[in-house]
DNA sequence: TTCATACATCGACAGAAGTCGATATAACGA
DNA sequence: TCGTTATATCGACTTCTGTCGATGTATGAA
Protein backbone atom coordinates (compact mmCIF):
# COMPACT_ATOMS: atom_id res chain seq x y z
CA UNK A 1 0.00 0.00 0.00
CA UNK A 2 1.64 3.06 -0.99
CA UNK A 3 0.45 4.98 2.48
CA UNK A 4 2.63 2.56 4.70
CA UNK A 5 5.44 2.76 2.71
CA UNK A 6 5.33 6.59 2.96
CA UNK A 7 4.81 5.76 6.70
CA UNK A 8 7.38 3.62 7.18
CA UNK A 9 10.23 5.16 4.59
CA UNK A 10 9.52 8.79 6.74
CA UNK A 11 10.96 6.47 9.28
CA UNK A 12 8.05 8.02 11.52
CA UNK A 13 9.61 9.86 13.88
CA UNK A 14 6.38 9.93 16.61
CA UNK A 15 9.07 10.54 19.29
CA UNK A 16 8.53 14.32 20.09
CA UNK A 17 12.80 14.24 20.65
CA UNK A 18 13.67 12.99 17.04
CA UNK A 19 10.97 15.44 15.62
CA UNK A 20 12.78 18.31 17.72
CA UNK A 21 16.32 17.29 16.47
CA UNK A 22 14.75 17.34 12.69
CA UNK A 23 12.88 20.21 12.72
CA UNK A 24 15.96 21.97 14.36
CA UNK A 25 18.05 20.68 11.46
CA UNK A 26 15.92 21.49 8.41
CA UNK A 27 15.29 25.16 10.19
CA UNK A 28 19.41 25.25 10.34
CA UNK A 29 18.93 24.83 6.22
CA UNK A 30 16.10 26.65 5.70
CA UNK A 31 18.06 29.87 5.33
CA UNK A 32 19.57 30.67 2.23
CA UNK A 33 22.86 32.26 3.60
CA UNK A 34 23.42 28.98 5.38
CA UNK A 35 22.50 26.38 2.54
CA UNK A 36 24.92 28.27 0.55
CA UNK A 37 27.71 27.63 3.46
CA UNK A 38 26.54 24.04 3.19
CA UNK A 39 27.12 23.92 -0.70
CA UNK A 40 30.28 25.89 -0.26
CA UNK A 41 31.62 23.25 1.93
CA UNK A 42 30.17 20.24 0.26
CA UNK A 43 32.27 21.62 -3.56
CA UNK A 44 35.26 22.47 -1.07
CA UNK A 45 38.18 21.05 -2.43
CA UNK A 46 39.04 19.12 0.77
CA UNK A 47 35.71 18.23 1.98
CA UNK A 48 36.51 20.48 4.26
CA UNK A 49 36.22 24.32 4.30
CA UNK A 50 38.43 27.14 6.19
CA UNK A 51 36.22 30.01 7.53
CA UNK A 52 38.63 32.63 5.99
CA UNK A 53 37.72 31.19 2.71
CA UNK A 54 33.34 31.04 3.65
CA UNK A 55 33.36 34.09 4.47
CA UNK A 56 34.22 36.51 2.24
CA UNK A 57 32.18 34.75 -0.30
CA UNK A 58 29.12 35.59 1.29
CA UNK A 59 29.40 39.36 1.60
CA UNK A 60 28.13 39.53 5.00
CA UNK A 61 30.54 40.48 8.02
CA UNK A 62 32.42 37.81 9.34
CA UNK A 63 30.87 37.53 12.81
CA UNK A 64 27.89 37.03 10.40
CA UNK A 65 29.22 33.81 9.01
CA UNK A 66 30.69 32.91 12.44
CA UNK A 67 27.34 33.13 13.97
CA UNK A 68 25.84 30.54 10.99
CA UNK A 69 28.64 28.25 10.97
CA UNK A 70 28.01 27.86 14.55
CA UNK A 71 24.17 27.25 14.15
CA UNK A 72 25.03 24.27 11.52
CA UNK A 73 27.71 22.87 14.16
CA UNK A 74 25.04 22.78 17.09
CA UNK A 75 22.40 21.14 14.86
CA UNK A 76 25.22 19.07 13.57
CA UNK A 77 25.46 19.15 10.52
CA UNK A 78 28.77 20.31 10.21
CA UNK A 79 31.88 19.38 11.88
CA UNK A 80 34.60 21.88 13.26
CA UNK A 81 38.08 21.58 13.23
CA UNK A 82 40.80 24.12 14.85
CA UNK A 83 44.22 23.72 13.26
CA UNK A 84 46.39 26.40 14.05
CA UNK A 85 44.31 30.04 13.98
CA UNK A 86 41.95 28.21 11.16
CA UNK A 87 38.85 26.56 11.63
CA UNK A 88 37.23 23.66 8.96
CA UNK A 89 34.25 22.39 8.80
CA UNK A 90 32.76 19.70 7.00
CA UNK A 91 29.95 18.25 6.33
CA UNK A 92 28.46 15.90 8.80
CA UNK A 93 26.88 11.90 7.73
CA UNK A 94 23.69 13.59 8.80
CA UNK A 95 23.86 16.22 6.67
CA UNK A 96 24.99 14.33 3.52
CA UNK A 97 21.79 12.00 4.33
CA UNK A 98 19.78 14.87 4.31
CA UNK A 99 21.14 16.83 1.26
CA UNK A 100 21.75 13.71 -1.31
CA UNK B 1 37.34 10.85 -4.04
CA UNK B 2 35.03 11.53 -0.80
CA UNK B 3 34.93 14.98 -1.61
CA UNK B 4 33.16 14.77 -5.14
CA UNK B 5 30.86 12.25 -4.55
CA UNK B 6 29.52 14.35 -2.01
CA UNK B 7 29.61 17.36 -4.11
CA UNK B 8 27.97 15.45 -7.04
CA UNK B 9 25.80 13.61 -4.34
CA UNK B 10 24.76 17.10 -3.32
CA UNK B 11 23.10 18.00 -7.32
CA UNK B 12 25.24 21.12 -6.29
CA UNK B 13 22.55 23.32 -6.96
CA UNK B 14 24.74 26.44 -8.08
CA UNK B 15 22.13 27.80 -9.53
CA UNK B 16 20.58 30.69 -7.24
CA UNK B 17 16.75 30.07 -8.14
CA UNK B 18 17.18 26.17 -7.33
CA UNK B 19 18.77 27.35 -3.82
CA UNK B 20 16.23 29.49 -3.19
CA UNK B 21 13.39 26.88 -3.53
CA UNK B 22 15.57 24.59 -1.41
CA UNK B 23 15.80 26.63 1.73
CA UNK B 24 12.22 27.46 1.05
CA UNK B 25 11.27 23.80 1.76
CA UNK B 26 13.52 23.50 4.37
CA UNK B 27 12.42 26.43 6.27
CA UNK B 28 9.29 24.76 6.07
CA UNK B 29 10.04 21.61 7.64
CA UNK B 30 12.26 23.60 10.10
CA UNK B 31 8.98 24.16 12.68
CA UNK B 32 8.05 21.24 14.85
CA UNK B 33 4.08 22.29 14.50
CA UNK B 34 4.34 21.76 10.18
CA UNK B 35 6.84 18.70 10.42
CA UNK B 36 4.48 17.42 12.89
CA UNK B 37 1.42 17.95 10.00
CA UNK B 38 3.59 16.66 7.66
CA UNK B 39 4.59 13.49 9.42
CA UNK B 40 0.56 13.45 10.78
CA UNK B 41 0.02 13.47 6.87
CA UNK B 42 2.43 10.31 6.30
CA UNK B 43 0.69 8.38 8.62
CA UNK B 44 -2.63 8.87 7.74
CA UNK B 45 -4.58 6.20 6.52
CA UNK B 46 -5.26 6.71 3.04
CA UNK B 47 -2.18 8.73 2.45
CA UNK B 48 -3.94 12.26 2.65
CA UNK B 49 -5.90 13.88 5.80
CA UNK B 50 -8.08 16.28 5.97
CA UNK B 51 -7.58 19.06 7.62
CA UNK B 52 -10.59 18.73 9.86
CA UNK B 53 -8.74 15.61 10.89
CA UNK B 54 -5.66 17.35 11.59
CA UNK B 55 -6.25 20.83 13.47
CA UNK B 56 -7.56 19.12 16.94
CA UNK B 57 -4.38 16.91 17.00
CA UNK B 58 -2.22 20.21 17.19
CA UNK B 59 -3.94 22.00 20.06
CA UNK B 60 -3.49 25.10 17.87
CA UNK B 61 -5.86 27.62 16.90
CA UNK B 62 -8.24 26.23 13.20
CA UNK B 63 -6.42 29.81 11.35
CA UNK B 64 -2.88 28.42 12.81
CA UNK B 65 -3.20 25.02 11.13
CA UNK B 66 -4.73 26.15 8.07
CA UNK B 67 -1.54 29.00 7.59
CA UNK B 68 0.98 26.38 8.57
CA UNK B 69 -0.43 24.46 5.48
CA UNK B 70 -1.10 26.85 3.24
CA UNK B 71 3.14 27.18 3.68
CA UNK B 72 3.65 23.59 2.90
CA UNK B 73 1.76 23.64 -0.28
CA UNK B 74 3.32 27.03 -1.20
CA UNK B 75 6.42 25.23 -0.60
CA UNK B 76 5.34 22.46 -2.65
CA UNK B 77 5.74 19.86 -0.08
CA UNK B 78 2.01 19.08 0.06
CA UNK B 79 -1.12 19.04 -1.84
CA UNK B 80 -4.52 19.84 -1.24
CA UNK B 81 -7.36 18.92 -3.02
CA UNK B 82 -11.13 20.35 -1.63
CA UNK B 83 -13.92 17.70 -1.84
CA UNK B 84 -17.26 18.92 -0.96
CA UNK B 85 -16.38 20.94 2.39
CA UNK B 86 -13.86 19.41 3.07
CA UNK B 87 -10.13 20.11 2.34
CA UNK B 88 -7.42 17.35 1.18
CA UNK B 89 -3.60 16.98 1.81
CA UNK B 90 -1.10 14.70 0.93
CA UNK B 91 2.76 14.60 0.59
CA UNK B 92 4.17 15.60 -2.87
CA UNK B 93 6.90 13.63 -4.01
CA UNK B 94 9.37 16.13 -3.36
CA UNK B 95 8.24 15.91 0.33
CA UNK B 96 8.52 12.20 -0.05
CA UNK B 97 12.20 12.50 -1.56
CA UNK B 98 13.16 14.82 1.53
CA UNK B 99 11.89 13.20 4.33
CA UNK B 100 12.90 10.01 3.44
C1' DT C 1 -33.45 31.06 1.25
C1' DT C 2 -31.51 30.38 5.63
C1' DC C 3 -28.44 28.16 8.64
C1' DA C 4 -24.46 25.47 9.99
C1' DT C 5 -20.07 23.69 8.93
C1' DA C 6 -15.20 23.72 7.01
C1' DC C 7 -11.75 26.40 5.84
C1' DA C 8 -9.24 30.76 4.44
C1' DT C 9 -7.96 35.48 5.15
C1' DC C 10 -7.05 39.61 7.89
C1' DG C 11 -5.02 42.55 11.46
C1' DA C 12 -2.49 42.69 15.54
C1' DC C 13 0.99 41.41 18.64
C1' DA C 14 4.93 39.05 21.00
C1' DG C 15 8.91 36.65 20.49
C1' DA C 16 12.49 34.76 17.36
C1' DA C 17 16.10 35.37 14.12
C1' DG C 18 19.49 37.76 10.88
C1' DT C 19 22.56 41.38 10.70
C1' DC C 20 25.99 44.64 12.11
C1' DG C 21 29.96 46.98 14.64
C1' DA C 22 32.67 46.60 18.63
C1' DT C 23 35.17 43.86 21.51
C1' DA C 24 37.23 39.55 23.38
C1' DT C 25 40.13 35.41 22.74
C1' DA C 26 43.62 32.64 21.02
C1' DA C 27 47.45 31.41 17.99
C1' DC C 28 51.43 32.58 15.60
C1' DG C 29 55.47 35.47 14.11
C1' DA C 30 58.87 39.01 14.85
C1' DT D 1 56.68 40.66 24.76
C1' DC D 2 54.17 42.95 21.21
C1' DG D 3 51.56 43.10 17.21
C1' DT D 4 48.85 40.77 13.74
C1' DT D 5 45.61 37.60 12.14
C1' DA D 6 41.57 34.37 12.49
C1' DT D 7 37.35 33.57 14.95
C1' DA D 8 34.09 33.96 18.52
C1' DT D 9 31.07 36.56 21.51
C1' DC D 10 28.25 40.54 22.82
C1' DG D 11 24.71 44.12 22.53
C1' DA D 12 21.62 46.55 19.75
C1' DC D 13 18.53 46.96 16.08
C1' DT D 14 15.29 45.62 12.51
C1' DT D 15 12.74 42.34 10.13
C1' DC D 16 10.47 37.98 10.01
C1' DT D 17 7.35 34.50 11.88
C1' DG D 18 4.03 31.95 14.82
C1' DT D 19 -0.03 32.72 17.08
C1' DC D 20 -4.58 34.35 18.06
C1' DG D 21 -9.49 36.15 17.57
C1' DA D 22 -12.55 38.04 14.31
C1' DT D 23 -14.35 37.91 9.97
C1' DG D 24 -14.99 36.34 5.08
C1' DT D 25 -16.20 32.59 1.74
C1' DA D 26 -18.05 28.50 -0.02
C1' DT D 27 -20.45 24.13 0.42
C1' DG D 28 -24.26 21.40 1.68
C1' DA D 29 -28.56 20.52 4.38
C1' DA D 30 -33.04 21.85 5.96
Amino acid sequence: MYTLDVAHAIKLTKSPKALASMSEQFKALGDETRLGLMMAVASSGNGEACACDLAPDTGLAQSTVSHHLKLLVDAGLLSRTQRGKWAYYALTDAAVKILS
